[in-house]
Parts: C-alpha cells; sequence; structure tokens
DNA sequence: GATCTCAATATGTGATCATAAAATGCCGGC
DNA sequence: GCCGGCATTTTATGATCACATATTGAGATC
C-alpha cells in the first residue's frame, strides 16, 4: 500500500525496496508466495484476491497475476469458480494420492541422489539435520517447516535430474499449507528420526536403504497428517493465517 | 492480425470467433497451445513471439502472457535470456531423465488403472488403437500421435488420481515438440505392439503385466528418439513448424 | 567487399483502464 | 426477529499504454 509505483518513477536512485537488484518484481513475488505457501501464510481454502496481494507486496497487479497463473500451473494453488484462487484443501483421499505420488517420486529422486552422494554433501545434510532438531526442540514450526524441506530438497538436488526436482517442488507445494495447519495441532508430533537413518545409509552408500528411509518419512508425515485431518475434520482452525509474515516486503 | 478486438467492441452479436460461447479466452488459447506442441506447430527451440501468438490467435496479448506463464511452470516451455519463451530442446541426457520420470509415474499410473479397469474402458481403448494403426497404416503423423496420446491418456484416467495426471501432461508437454521433429525422420519406426500387449493384460486383470507393457513401451519410445538424436543431432531440420495449424483458429 | 556503428524495430514487463460478473452489505418487508 | 431483493463494492479479465532492452537492418567507413 505504501508505494505502488516501483520501476516507472522517474527518480533514479531511490529503490523502493532493497538495494539496485534490477531483478524482475514478478520473480520476487513468486518467491515470496512459494515460502508463503510452505510457511504458514495462507491457510487451505483462503481465497487469494490478486488486487489485496499487490497492495500487501507493493506492485501492481501485473506481477501477481503472472505468479499465481504459474502457482496454479504447478497445483500449488486451485481456481475457484469466479476465477479467484486459493490453495487446496486436500481431503484424506486426495492426500494419499499426493502422498502415494511423493512415495514414487522422492524415493526415486533420492536413490539416484545416493549414488552420486559426496562426504561434502552428507556433511551439509548433517549441519541441516541438527538445526531442524534444534527447531524442533524450540517448538519452532516455521523452522521445522524449512530445515526439514531443506533438508529433503539437497538430497533431492543430488539425483541430477532437471526434470523430477520441479515435479517435487510441486508436490510440496500442493499439500504445504496444509502441513502447517497440521503442525497448529498441539498432538502432531514430528518425527525426524528417519534422518538419522537416510544419513546413515548415504554414509554406507546404500541406495536401497536411503529410499527406504526416504519412503518411511513420507509414510510417516501422511499417517501424521492423515490422524489429524480425521480428529479436526475440516473445521478451520482458529488460528489466522500468519500474515505478518507479509509485512517484510 | 484482422480482428484484435474482441469482447469490448460495442456489437452485442458479432462474436469474433464461433458462436456465443462466453467462455475464457485464456481457456482457450491454453487447449490451442496445448495440442499445437503436442502436434507439432512448434518446433523445439523456436521462440515464441508474445505479440505474434497473440495476432495469430486473433486476441490481445494478455490471454496469451497467462498460458505462456503457465506452460513454462508446467515445463511445457523454457524462458530464453530476454525472457521469451520456446519449446525446450532436449538433448540425450535430458531425454533420459524425462523417460525415467515417465517409466516411473506413468508406470504408477498404469498399475492403478488397471485396478479400476471395467470393460467398457477396455472396449474404449480398443477403439482408439484401432485408429491408432489406421493412422499408422496411413502413415499420418499428427493422427499417430493423437491417437497414441489419447490411448494413453483414457487409460491412466483410470487411475482415479488428481494428483499424477497433472504430472503426466506435463511431462508429454515436454517433449511433445521434440516427439514430433523426431517423426519426419522417415527411419522413425513406430511401434504401437506394446498397446495390444497391455490390452490383453488388462483383460486378464494383470496389473503387474500391464505395468510391464507401459514401461516397455516408453522404453521403445525412448530408444527411438535417442537412435533419431543421435543421427540427426540437434542440426535443425528443413521441415517448417507446421503453422498451418493455426489458422482455424 | 567485409565490418562496424547506429538507427529503427520488435519484444517482454509492469502499470493502468474498462467491463462484466460475482460477492457483499444494506434496507425494507414479512 | 428473520429473510429476500436491490444497490454498492469488489473481483477477475481482456485491452491498451509506457518504457527499457534486445534484436535487426541498413548505411558508411576502412
Amino acid at each position: 500500500m505504501q508505494n505502488a509505483k516501483a520501476t516507472s518513477t522517474p527518480d533514479p536512485d531511490t529503490p523502493p525496496e532493497k538495494k539496485g537488484e534490477r531483478r524482475q518484481v514478478h520473480e520476487h513475488v513468486l518467491s515470496r508466495m512459494r515460502r508463503g505457501l510452505m510457511i504458514g501464510a495462507f491457510l487451505p481454502g483462503q481465497v487469494l484476491s490478486l488486487r489485496k496481494l499487490a497492495a500487501g507486496l507493493g506492485t501492481s497487479p501485473m506481477p501477481v497475476r503472472e505468479v499465481l497463473s504459474r502457482l496454479v500451473a504447478a497445483g500449488a494453488l486451485e481456481e475457484t469458480a469466479n476465477g479467484s484462487v486459493a490453495p487446496p484443501r486436500l481431503g484424506p483421499d486426495k492426500l494419499e494420492d499426493l502422498f502415494s505420488v511423493r512415495e514414487a517420486l522422492e524415493g526415486m529422486a533420492a536413490e539416484m541422489a545416493a549414488r552420486y552422494a559426496t562426504p561434502a554433501l552428507i556433511k551439509e545434510l548433517e549441519a541441516i539435520n541438527a538445526k531442524l532438531l534444534a527447531a524442533i526442540e524450540k517448538r519452532d514450526i516455521a523452522g521445522c517447516l524449512s530445515f526439514n524441506q531443506e533438508f529433503h530438497f539437497t538430497l533431492y538436488r543430488g539425483c541430477r535430474s532437471e526434470v523430477i526436482l520441479p515435479l517435487i517442488e510441486a508436490l510440496w507445494l500442493q499439500f504445504g499449507p496444509t502441513m502447517y495447519m497440521s503442525l497448529l495441532v498441539p498432538s502432531m508430533p514430528w518425527n525426524a528420526a528417519d534422518h538419522g537413518a537416510i544419513l546413515d545409509a548415504l554414509k554406507k552408500g546404500d541406495r536401497t536403504a536411503v529410499k527406504r528411509g526416504i519412503v518411511h518419512d513420507i509414510r510417516t508425515t501422511k499417517r501424521a497428517l492423515l490422524s489429524v485431518l480425521g480428529e479436526n475434520g475440516m473445521a478451520d482452525l482458529p488460528f489466522a493465517a500468519r500474515s505478518e509474515l507479509f509485512s517484510d516486503f
């Protein structure tokens, strides 16, 4: 709302946001939205208004339109009847579908990554996992989500496939909002036990065990999500979306 | 170029295209582009100009922008350095990646579909396959592509998963242009032999055999594509893109 | 005759306008 | 007090404008 005009202003050295970074606006918006989806800025089913988002991000509706289109194409958002968009509401059946595909794709990526795994990668993964454990200790929900995601994707990036990674990212964006909402329920346990087994298997070069660990981790997450969904149904939690995440643009 | 203004004209009953179909324009554009990608309207690497496409489709650039965004998000198009888009050029390595994911995803979908397969579905598949065989007989390239695609997707649709199908569609859109270009090479053989085995396995209810058939079909296609790519390299064929497909809008 | 330079053009990108439809809220009636 | 119909507002969507950059073409120089 504060600075609606960003680029076309004639003043040469008053960059609205950070520095002289001349990057594309929609790129920035995209990363903001993706992070927001994964970290609980939007609830499942919450309709996102184009203009309000644009106002909140301090741009014209145009870049937001482009980003929302892409997110819809990726399945991260669904269009409502009137053309608005919202994060998908995942019922038990769709969640089951989604996590079956996760098992196939991420299991495959993990196995391939294990083939190319270097000691440096393993060390990096251990560092990330340490931060994840610390976040769990502190009950830092956003930290748990971020570090868990970082752990998985640093592993998957090791598979050296430009094809499978975007698909996995699309899947994560689809269940991101539901995942965050579930973590708000106190009874939702977070289990990072599989990560240790995965790291061990990586060190031993046991590709099958790595795949097994990932699949087991995915199954555990699925069970936890299903149980929370079952006990809570689709009743919207009294928690508000973490809109404060959109203040530091 | 002929009628740039479509909706905002005050004349009430002069629909630029077909009928009073009040459907969204970008939806129409999207289906046109998807079909075009699968049927050889665009060559791999051929840059698509936003304004020229819009002119060819008789709309303003806006709906085309939205569609191109979505296709980029789906991996069906890649952005060049200056922000233009083009169908991806698939090198042997990326093609190998792509088809590995195809095996995993489509094999899974086929197995799931086999579980729910009804006699009606099998009959439908046989009808499609008959049309495919006829198209092969007539050396009708576009027919081959269309009916083969229809065969695979009618099977996959039987898996009743709303998650896996869009992913498979994204993969097909990625290799569509390369696939068409390869079929222009006379030495490219088309093999629909696996389809018969798949149908037999469906009738017997042998899910594993169905999956095996699909995987074998994918492997065969991959080998054929790799061999054509190998013998032809990336040398652009003298064939022009089938731009005439864009005349019947 | 080939190459370098500069102008003309084309292109993507963000902003704004126009419009129709849908959601919202308000008010009167029952 | 509750519900239905109308006016207001909000919404997405297509079109157009403005601008900066990249590409292209021709013309002049070596």
